[in-house]
RNA sequence: GUCCCCGUAGUUCAAUGGAUAGAACAAGAGUUUUCUAAUCUCUCGAUGUAGGUUCGAUUCCUACCGGGGGCACCA
């Protein structure tokens, strides 16, 4: 089963209109079939639309538009629709009062930061891991995008109502860690190495890395005594070094992920999984894992996968193996959990369909409760940009890039003091790179242009800002916050066209949490933007009339509440000015 | 070889099986005495190929073509 599956199952309310129509529908025609109420693509078209007499017509053999026009005539929900039309080929559109909007608006204005937030039956919790660096290895951009990932899918889980644990899995053991502090060694630290910034440390650190690699055929010997003297955690010189380099790396993550807004709940060092990752697969040999070639392996053949190796011929647990000690050791830690949801790279795609399916042989328990999501790479001018290649761009670069970007365009767009040109670079610049990673399907790759970096116009983040920031303007600059509304308002198209818009936030907060997707969310939240820019463009607000600027500043004021509340949901910060 | 993901304007992305396939960028034209022009308005332009299922397919199925990823002791 899949985890949107699972996640639809709960029951929660999210369109009462849709519902409403549904029911109606449904007592009028006789037969039971299946159809849907849905929005238009095309608004003149309505407001909601059902296909049930294109459906019903394959049953009963009869014109569609016939059966079309029969049922619109039973329609009777004379509260709530202003019209009801049928329509060649087939379909029934419904138009709904402007009182329903506007009672939507005032719940927006009221509810606030609750706006388009669910609630579950009973508590629920889920396990969300991501993010996954490793200690002796940079912190690449793929780590980036898996943490502003993550993070998006925590608040889009949070909102649907559940509890999330946030975890992260950081790989602190393996051979990478033998080959860093082997080059670390051979590279030698220089004396006021501790008094570096904790970054050009990192720098240093990924560099012996990439030495001790391009030298690995050559002293695999000693490199792989330095990694069994780390799995048995003797006391040797390396060992030293190797925790020296381990704490400064745990530092430098920490400052990353609290730069792009990330605190963990939970710490796994994969360390800590070795040796239960080695009992499992000892007390499962001859069960679900056989011997091979002083190997112990699953033969996922059987299962429909290909074979993995579980422990080496070097009495090492493989990462495989710590992954399903990870999943027992993430149970026992919390027993209540409702599922758990790894998000990691695609490469990783079929080591976790091994992961799940030994743990679901392994124990019931994992049945339906264990996950796995991959997010597609993030590729400049269409290539990949990580550590293999001989220019590795890390993580921090792309942070810094951004920022670099921000500030220029700021520096000749407005004159803001040093201080305050700093902090909406910062936001600016966060709300760029999140909103481009997060802007595409997670099984897609986002590409990226260098010379432009992030966008800051258009289909974009700052574009999104940019309208909060008007909203913010003009409320800050309206005397009179009090806003009435009075039922049989006149709304024009623009004024009508955003309010709509504004309403659809929590159906699109659902649809985005339970698909594991927040594209749709940023798709939404740009929308809105450009239906308030044009909103904007086209209706003055404090130069408008009394019964005109009630409704501006209220839509005004709406529009602020759910961009701000939205954009929360990708994890990306708001500002006053920009 | 095999399994998985992806093929939509020149480029980057949308489109719960529905109505005329939407945006953005780039290109061209316009827009600022008016709440911030990081805005707005207009023009140009696309479903890899061949079948199938369906009243209806960008969407589902099959084959092929193209791109990416995984597949034994690294993680």
């Amino acid at each position: 089963m899949k985890i949107q599956e699972i996640l639809k199952k709960e029951k929660v309310s999210i369109d009462p209109i849709k519902e409403l129509l549904h029911q109606e529908v449904s007592k009028i025609i006789e037969n039971k079939v299946n159809f849907v109420i849905e929005h238009p693509a095309e608004e003149s078209h309505g407001d909601y639309a059902t296909n049930v007499a294109m459906a019903l017509a394959g049953v009963l053999k009869e014109n569609p538009l016939e059966i079309a026009q029969n049922i619109a005539k039973k329609i009777n929900l004379p509260d709530l629709l202003e019209k009801v039309e049928a329509i060649a080929p087939g379909f029934i559109n419904f138009k709904i009062k402007n009182d329903y909007y506007i009672s939507e608006l005032e719940n927006i204005l009221e509810q606030k930061e609750d706006y388009g937030t669910f609630e579950l039956a009973e508590d629920k919790k889920i396990m969300l891991e991501f993010g996954q660096p490793n200690t002796h290895k940079a912190f690449t951009v793929g780590h980036i995008k898996g943490t502003i990932s993550g993070l998006s899918v925590c608040k889009l889980f949070e909102n649907l109502g559940y509890e999330v644990v946030k975890t992260n899995y950081y790989g602190d053991i393996g051979m990478h860690t033998a080959k860093t502090t082997w080059g670390v060694q051979q590279k030698g630290l220089l004396e006021d190495f501790e008094s570096w910034d904790k970054h050009k440390k990192m720098e240093f650190i990924t560099e012996a890395y990439v030495y001790a690699t391009q030298a690995f055929d050559e002293n695999e010997k000693a490199i792989r005594k330095i990694n069994i003297d780390i799995y048995q955690k003797n006391k040797t010189e390396a060992t030293e070094l190797y925790e020296r380099i381990k704490k400064m790396s745990l530092e430098h993550q920490k400052a990353i992920f609290a730069d792009l807004g990330v605190a963990y709940d939970k710490q796994y060092p994969e360390s800590q999984v070795y040796e239960s990752a080695k009992k499992i697969v000892e007390e499962n040999s001859k069960k679900i894992f056989v011997e091979s070639q002083g190997a112990i392996i699953y033969e996922g053949e059987k299962d429909g996968l290909v074979t993995w190796v579980m422990k080496t011929s070097e009495d090492n647990p493989t990462y495989l193996a710590k992954d399903i000690a990870l999943g027992y050791q993430k149970f026992e830690d919390y027993p209540d959990l409702f599922l758990n949801l790894t998000l990691t790279g695609v490469e990783q795609v079929d080591h976790f369909k091994a992961v799940i399916k030994i743990l679901e042989t392994l124990d019931e328990k994992f049945k339906d409760k264990y996950f796995h999501t991959s997010f597609g790479w993030l590729l400049m001018n269409g290539k990949k940009t990580s550590s293999r290649s001989g220019k590795n761009i890390k993580g921090t670069d792309i942070l810094e890039e951004s920022l670099k970007v921000a500030r220029t365009k700021i520096a000749e767009l407005k004159d803001y003091d040093t201080e305050k040109k700093e902090e909406i670079s910062r936001v600016v610049a966060l709300a760029g790179l999140k909103f481009l990673i997060l802007s595409h399907d997670f099984n897609k790759d986002v590409n990226y242009d260098p010379e432009k970096f992030v966008d800051f116009e258009g289909y974009s983040g700052p574009y999104i800002l940019y309208a909060y920031v008007r909203a913010q303007a003009i409320l800050r600059k309206s005397k009179s916050l009090e806003i009435r509304l009075p039922s049989d308002l006149e709304m024009n198209e623009w004024e009508l066209s955003l309010l709509k818009w504004l309403t659809r936030y929590p159906q699109k907060t659902y649809q985005s949490g339970v698909e594991v997707a927040p594209y749709t969310m940023c798709n939404y939240l740009y929308e809105l933007a450009q239906r308030f820019n044009t909103f904007y463009a086209n209706c003055p607000v404090i130069k408008a009339s009394e019964e005109e600027k009630a409704i501006r500043l209220a839509l005004s004021e709406g529009t602020a509440q759910v961009l701000k509340n939205g954009l929360t949901l990708l994890g990306i910060e708001t500002i006053e000015e920009m």
